[in-house]
DNA sequence: GTGAAAGCGCTAACAC
DNA sequence: GTGTTAGCGCTTTCAC
């Protein structure tokens, strides 16, 4: 039905070995055997089938990407700069997403067992460190924005403990010393590790918070909202809060505006990743930026040099964050 | 390297027939020999390469999806979706970004040239009518959110028209009267269709807006900036505003607060495509709703249809739209 | 510079 | 119920 390599060689009366070659830009190949070649391709309007090549190379071009959601331009962002990075190299990626769960996360995982692609990057995995060192053993894989203790395995990151510091020094300075802090009970190294700058901070700066000032939960938009609903109905309300996330930052702030407090003057709120919408909301919300796009370019790049050029790179890739301010903290 | 269907034949003392058949589920294999293979793949860790499979059967179970931003969460939405309808038949999903140029566009879909999907379906396709009916001659395609005038193949979209119309209505029937409208240059039909629906209502009505109130321009955050700008600075401001996109309206809903204009009750604002930040919006976005998720699950449903019973529907499906009206007009 | 042929891992037709 | 074998489309070694 479809054309093959086999077609164009007969209607060039050539060998498919030398149409493979033209194909390739591979070995010496004569200049009237190349023109004539090209030119049957054009004629016959063929297009290498990549099953063969693949099956015969034992490559599949394919770089799958593992993502929890995909409705958080974080995740997007990464992905394409992985995409850009990819692209140069030949490669396509593949995109799946796991709602966050280890079983679905481990279905898609197939698709390294059964050579489907040649590599993945997991973003904000939820699987555990062993699962995730075997699997190095056999495949080529990285983590990306959530890294995993005791995992041996390219990872690319920010600070996300200087982040949280960074998130909460910028209050300091601002003279705040009332400082409640949105996090969550998820046991996602990211946000244990913003929390703990925080407090980092605090305690550097000489101020100690009481319990009430600490507010933990999900990682969704109600959350945000409880939250901030309690700080408001204490009888010492805090001036600013730090939110682990933007989407529980502006939760916050939509909270606070319902409950008639000003946020930027009289409530300062910062959030933590620097979403696309930070810039859009009522008011515009500060918070600390992760470098999305160089990220995905970055680990992608790794990924494909651990995969093509057999260097087997597991280092912890720090990236740099920068906290940028914006009228939620009266900027 | 990696362990064949060869090793496991030898392993388990059958033929690589057999291993296939147990592999496949197919034909009579006894128990016994269904038992053997089954704890030979589990003791060598085997995993069928599909690359192989997929040569021979001359499939690849993945469809590709092509998207213009990857930021979108009506994108994202129906991509979830698609992927839903596709893990059911044992599809995986590839995406990708073209940015909106056609250029990008056209280079992804080498993809299906060279057999490494089944079949596509472009979200917001920038290609021409022309284009996708050549293509749609060879490959199996699908269109999804965006129609194309003249392309006879597989499209599932909402009624832009009727949208718009619509949404022109609800404001209309809240009494408003001083209807403006922020629309685009682009061709793309669907902002055409939602503007002529935008008419059909005020002229149903009996209600002739001037020029001034209608604003065209970019696709972008700051268009809806600009026209927002102007309309508030006429003497005789409009006070109701449908924009033909949601990012439009979050534009419109944050220049017409910051100029001191409150939205909801001196100015009522409607969107269209209900993204998952009018909820989340100060005040909340009205907007018109598309039924992502079930129109990523049926534009898959059908394509794979088209790909797998040999059917070759290339009807234009309409699915329904809900308008949903929240602070920014008042309610 | 070119061609013949082996073989990547798998499925399926055919024979028994 | 099971095994043998051809062959999917391609690349690459080897021989010339």
């Amino acid at each position: 039905m479809s054309v093959t390599i086999k077609d164009v060689a007969k209607a060039a009366g050539v060998s498919v070995a030398t149409v493979s070659r033209v194909l390739n830009g591979s070995a010496n190949v004569s200049e009237a055997a190349t023109k004539v070649v090209n030119e049957t391709i054009k004629a016959l309007n063929y297009s290498p089938n990549f099953l063969g090549r693949n099956l015969r190379k034992c490559v599949t071009n394919n770089i799958l990407v593992i993502q929890p959601s995909s409705e958080h331009s974080l995740y997007s962002k990464i992905i394409s700069g992985m995409q850009e990075a990819a692209a140069v190299a030949g490669y396509d990626i593949i995109t799946s997403i796991s709602n966050g769960t280890p079983e679905i996360e481990n279905r898609q995982l197939n698709m390294l067992y059964n050579r489907t692609v040649d590599g993945a990057v997991l973003l904000g995995t939820v699987l555990d460190a062993e699962t995730i060192n075997t699997l190095a053993e056999n495949y080529h894989i990285a983590l990306c924005c959530e890294g995993v203790e005791g995992a041996d395995v390219l990872t690319v990151i920010v600070d996300d403990e200087k982040g949280g510091y960074d998130a909460a020094m910028s209050l300091i300075n601002k003279g705040h010393r009332k400082i409640a802090i949105i996090a969550t009970d998820s046991k996602a190294i990211s946000s244990v590790q913003r929390e703990k700058g925080f407090f980092r901070a605090l305690e550097e700066a000489g101020i100690s918070i009481s319990d009430e000032y600490i507010y933990k939960g999900d990682y969704d938009y109600d959350h945000g909202v409880n939250a901030t609903k309690k700080f408001l109905s204490l009888e010492d309300k805090p001036t600013a809060i730090f939110a682990v996330s933007d989407l529980l930052a502006a939760a916050a702030i939509k909270q606070a505006t319902d409950m008639g407090v000003k946020v930027g003057s009289e409530l300062a709120i910062i959030g933590f990743d620097n979403i696309t919408w930070c810039e859009r909301f009522i008011p515009t919300i500060s918070s600390v930026a992760q470098p999305c796009e160089e990220m995905g370019r970055f680990v992608c790049k790794k990924l494909l040099s651990n995969i093509n050029d057999g260097t087997n790179d597991k280092s912890y890739y720090t990236m740099e964050h920068v906290v940028t301010l914006r009228q939620s903290t009266g900027d």
